[in-house]
DNA sequence: TATTATGTTCAGTATAAACTAAATATTTTT
DNA sequence: AAAAATATTTAGTTTATACTGAACATAATA
């Protein structure tokens, strides 16, 4: 196995990625990106190792860049003696992804005790639908911190 | 408070949750519908229901609760007398919604792998990324279930 | 079977987002 | 300070998707 087939190997897994994150809502970019920072080698490109090996513009690199820093999920690197800016994925990326998560859960939860103060004013209206809901996201948002701690310790006390 | 401000309350809310469901990347009609069958009178609304009091066309009904319908968040139902189809909010829909998400955290664990797999044939290429990741998403695989089914046992058991 | 009510599909339009290329700004080196 | 390298912003293009309206299909009633 030449190691021309493994570059080509992973341009095939950089468009797997970019297909996963794009289904999920995301810009291909980003997900193009992502996949690139996984098994390239040093695991820190520069600005423009992204621009020629994802075969992308500059402003894209720029705009995507900035997004995944936003969310956390990559990092800027200034690495001794080199000009560029890299980016490399972050440590513990995947688990502040998850922690995002919690966010969206807890607008979940405001949405369906807005909605039972509506309903509160009808005393003959259906409440179970929104008071399921209601006690879903609660029991979301009081378990899965706890899970996610417990990863933590097992995976990172030593940081 | 009259009937009509609670109804204007109504549309608000089908408007904010419209918002919270298209900032999670669907389309911003079915957060309409999702919204409306939250806290319409009936639960169950007709087809032509949901196209007079959202004021969209029919077209877009059809193809909302279709999409609704397969990713389980809401279901057809047949009331005894009534010639259209109605619809309403299923039961334990939000569970629903958690279990879909373990199909894209494997789709994430098996991407990790892939990389994984890769890297294998490149000794000097740093792997701490994918393994983390890949360690992560194992961890969700073999948790969350858990904590679904917790959560079933706390409030479904009758079922 | 003819008529009416109901729902789906399809073609076209409108809207929004991704993406690029180029201009501009910023930083680094000489 | 000038020149070169690097990164961001902007305007415009392309592409994709949502959405509508109308034609079509299906099912129910008369």
């Amino acid at each position: 196995m030449s190691a021309d087939d493994t570059y080509k190997q992973k341009k095939q897994f950089v468009e797997e990625v970019s297909l996963l994150i794009e289904e999920s809502g995301k810009p291909r970019i980003s997900g193009q990106i992502m996949g690139w920072l996984m098994v390239c080698d040093p695991p820190e490109q520069s600005f423009s190792d992204l621009v020629e090996h994802l075969e992308v513009s500059k402003g894209s690199v720029s705009n995507m860049t900035r997004m995944l820093v936003q969310s956390g999920l990559i990092e800027k690197v200034r690495l001794p003696g080199e000009r560029q800016i890299h980016f490399r994925i972050k440590e513990g990326a995947w688990v502040d992804v998850l922690e995002k998560e919690l966010e969206s859960i807890n607008s979940l939860k405001n949405i369906s005790d807005k909605g039972l103060k509506i309903l509160k004013k009808e005393p003959g209206t259906d409440k179970s639908r929104l008071k399921e809901m209601n006690k879903f996201y609660k029991f979301a948002e009081k378990n899965l911190p706890r899970l996610i701690e417990e990863y933590k310790e097992e995976h990172f006390d030593q940081v």
